[in-house]
DNA sequence: CAGTATCCGGTGCGATACTG
DNA sequence: CAGTATCGCACCGGATACTG
């Protein structure tokens, strides 16, 4: 028996797309990373309607991935945000993966709608996935995939 | 007018999940990334039917991810599977970004499910986002994110 | 401005049965 | 082993109307 045989239930790519692997919440964190944050301007940006956005922008909150926040600006009213949290900052690599494949494959022919660059210098920024120790750029291939302490077997009874 | 008022409807985010943005997807080509390539492989590790499997394998195959390979090993009969293309090798940041998210907020007490490590050396990889100029590792708040050679307004009468 | 409540429809999914 | 065909249902999302 092989490792192959591992079950794939408790998988983390599984339980993060419970979370957010709906047609609507990445979409939603592309537009807070963007800096649209208020309702109203989100169910512009996006053609969502409001009880949609308001499903999804609860179940983000909850998930922990945004709060809300009420906040006034200058001899204004009080308005609220969605601010993105550590936790939903965390996700940046996934947005900027997704984004880079779409740049790259789907873009129309007069090039991507959005780029993303280093505030400091202005450089493109790119979603790579490297060796913890030496930096190495790497490929699919270049790795060894493998059970980790969470590991379980494939359930016998799914089995032939 | 700021760039905040640029449409979306052609984001890359976008066009990227129209193509892997729903249920299975995703968790197919994981499985493809760790060697689970044939049919009925793919129904025992997922808990998915054949039919939707059926269904999303095609799609994936229209899409270009995958391709369907005739093979025979030595002595056996002919067997078919589904390998990746060099364009579904390309979403590896996007599974790896998924996983190392599920890992750290997600993952039970024992840890992760699986592991992904170099193959030369066997320390992890991680999942980031640089600079492509000088490599630097970057979160979202050092990135300016700004119009690109597509963009386009959001559409007047979805503004008031 | 910032939502919630309600209803309704389509799509995707799962179960089952069947084929080469 | 590697699928396809059919069907029923649940859920998600859209539209509309309404509230503080």
């Amino acid at each position: 028996m092989s490792w192959l045989e591992l079950d794939t239930e408790n998988c983390s790519v599984q339980r993060t797309l419970d979370v957010i692997g709906d047609r609507w919440s990445l979409l939603i964190l592309r537009e807070a990373f963007n800096g649209v944050r208020r309702f109203d301007d989100l169910t512009r940006h996006l053609s969502v309607s409001e009880s949609v956005l308001s499903r999804r922008l609860r179940s983000l909150v909850d998930a922990g991935l945004l709060e809300r926040v009420a906040y006034r600006a200058e001899r204004q009213r009080t308005r609220q945000h969605y601010r993105l949290t550590d936790r939903g900052l965390e996700l940046f690599p996934v947005i900027t993966a997704l984004m880079q494949w779409g740049d790259r494959h789907l873009a129309d022919d007069a090039g991507p709608a959005w780029t993303v660059r280093h505030g400091d210098c202005g450089h493109a920024v790119e979603a790579v996935v490297r060796c913890t120790d030496d930096g190495q750029v790497l490929t699919a291939t270049d790795t060894k995939t493998g059970p980790g302490p969470g590991a379980r077997l494939v359930s016998p009874e799914s089995r032939h």
